[in-house]
RNA sequence: GGGGCGUUAGUCUAGUCUGGUAGGAUUCGUGCUUUGGGAGCAUGUGACGGGGGUUCAAAUCCUCCACGCCCCA
């Protein structure tokens, strides 16, 4: 319902140069758009205002939709997982033991039997069902996916939406009779992403095995969408592992294949973080003058401003009426009765992000027309009325189309070739990622990993998911100048 | 992980060095006026992050803690 009057208004004064001082440009965006409210004082831990939970939920909705019309099924699992399941995996419980809260009392200070740890992820949560639930091979595929918030004690330095402890998530977890159906679920995760990620919100990204070093803990392989901010760091997007038989066999979950013998079932899961997405697309899509949302996923997307409401009686019954005739149709509409200066509520509306915003005054009464302006160009033109209801999804779609556009261009030039390490070394502080012969994956190549990390705080993202490419020029290791066997990318990273 | 800066009303901020009545703007409430790109008058409410210490006296000095921001690794 459009909101009758808009209590909490301050003057709205935004401009920040959002490209050379996007750290300024975020933390204000957060505060005057009223998307979190980080005065919670715990650490890490903020409040989700409507204006972005609006969002996400839509987020949310886009994509449950299309896991589900893949086969996914829903699950809520609970919060709290018990130290034994925990333990289960070896390398699991190493890679994330530092990040994890536990719930260790009760009541005044009284111990519980056993520790409960919050979710950091819920793998060992999924899997000690699927161990119950699988018997067969009837019973494989098995698809689920639920959607929550897990908790991670971050040790690097917390920023809201894109590092918090607490984050909302889908996780996806699989089961599968061969590998082969699991890495063929590893692809159709990265085109769940491509379709939700590039075509729905408009955010690029690019698909990169990581490196053996940097495998989700218990992986045999991960593979993970790379975004990039306005700043030029990269951020890694949603990620699906291979997990192999490896949680299978250690939480003992067996099937009966056809030929009559038990087999563990080969695991994959995937997990798009909804809060971080949340922060490229405010990032990638963000002006000057604030927020830009695509149209499908604002939490509104039209905007009612009446002008001159005392000169015409008639205006609010007739904007009262306009605004539940688009409710109607579909939208989200706020109508904006304040009595402040329209100037002002252009401006206010504008950082908000709201796409669309219809003017009427006494004018547009008379001549039966409305003046209609897009936030994307930031132009104003005048149709007849009973054009609206054409005018807006045509307008709606040609301004999330126009956000997608301006956004391809974020890997414009942002990947660049080097071939020793003194060009890396220049190369890593421009924006995006460099291109670079490596000597090898896994143990071989960890001592150069770890020159590239130290020496350049830069970040080995791994080799393309999406094409095979092979050492170019040299092809020698920009590190060690062995021969090498594969081609990485290596960027700043938040 | 390291360093720096910061925390005063819903928000932003002055005051801190040099201890002694916390000042302004904005928001919010009320009344009037006002509406085509950031209006105005009147009036009212509202604050020193938390603990400990020094002192006759602490927003101010010392100390611990919490939280936030920025930069670097």
């Amino acid at each position: 319902m459009a909101a009758e009057k808009n209590s909490k208004f301050e003057k709205v004064t935004f401009d920040i140069d959002k490209n050379n001082n996007f750290s300024e440009w975020f933390t204000e965006i957060i505060k005057r758009a009223e998307l979190a409210d980080l005065r919670y004082n715990v650490k890490g831990f903020l409040v989700f205002q409507p204006w972005s939970v609006i969002v996400m939920e839509k987020m949310y909705s886009l994509l449950e939709v299309n896991l589900q019309k893949k086969g996914h099924n829903p699950y809520w699992y609970p919060v709290v997982i018990p130290e034994k399941n925990f333990l289960v995996e070896k390398d699991h419980v190493e890679g994330f033991a530092p990040e994890v809260f536990w719930v260790t009392e009760h009541g005044a200070g009284e111990k519980l039997e056993e520790k409960l740890a919050l979710r950091p992820t819920s793998e060992t949560a999924f899997y000690q069902m699927f161990a119950w639930w699988i018997r067969s091979y009837n019973d494989l595929p098995l698809k689920t996916y639920q959607r929550g918030a897990v908790y991670r004690y971050e040790t690097k330095a917390t920023r809201p939406f894109l590092r918090s402890r607490e984050f909302h998530w889908i996780e996806a977890h699989n089961a599968f009779a061969t590998h082969e159906e699991a890495l063929q679920q590893v692809k159709e995760d990265m085109q769940i992403t491509q379709e939700f990620m590039g075509e729905q919100l408009g955010i690029p990204t690019i698909f990169f095995q990581r490196p053996q070093w940097d495998k989700f803990p218990g992986a045999l392989n991960t593979f993970a969408a790379d975004s990039l901010m306005p700043d030029g760091k990269t951020i890694q997007q949603p990620s699906s592992h291979d997990l192999g038989q490896n949680f299978s066999k250690a939480f003992k979950v067996l099937f009966t294949d056809k030929d009559g013998k038990e087999k563990h079932p080969f695991i994959t899961c995937y997990g798009p973080a909804i809060s971080r997405i949340f922060a490229s697309l405010i990032a990638i899509h963000g002006d000057n003058n604030g927020l830009r949302f695509p149209f499908e996923v604002a939490p509104k997307q039209i905007v009612i401003v009446p002008i001159a409401v005392q000169k015409e009686k008639k205006l609010i019954p007739f904007v009262k009426k306009l605004a539940l005739e688009l409710q109607e149709a579909g939208y989200r509409v706020e109508l904006d009765l304040s009595d402040r200066k329209p100037g002002d509520k252009f401006y206010f509306w504008e950082m908000k992000g709201v796409p669309l915003r219809i003017e009427v005054g006494p004018k547009e009464l008379q001549q039966k027309k409305l003046t209609l302006f897009r936030r994307d160009t930031k132009k104003k033109e005048v149709i007849a009325q009973k054009e609206l209801l054409k005018w807006i999804p045509k307008t709606g779609k040609a301004l999330s189309e126009n956000l997608k556009k301006q956004a391809s261009h974020l890997f414009d030039g942002a990947i660049k070739n080097a071939d020793s390490f003194e060009e890396l070394a220049r190369l890593v502080n421009t924006r995006g990622f460099v291109k670079c012969n490596f000597c090898a994956d896994g143990k071989e190549g960890e001592e150069c990993a770890e020159k590239v990390e130290k020496e350049l705080a830069a970040d080995i993202r791994g080799k393309r998911a999406d094409k095979k490419e092979s050492p170019f020029g040299s092809q020698k290791c920009v590190v060690c100048g062995k021969p090498s066997k594969e081609v990485f990318y290596i960027a700043k990273q938040y």
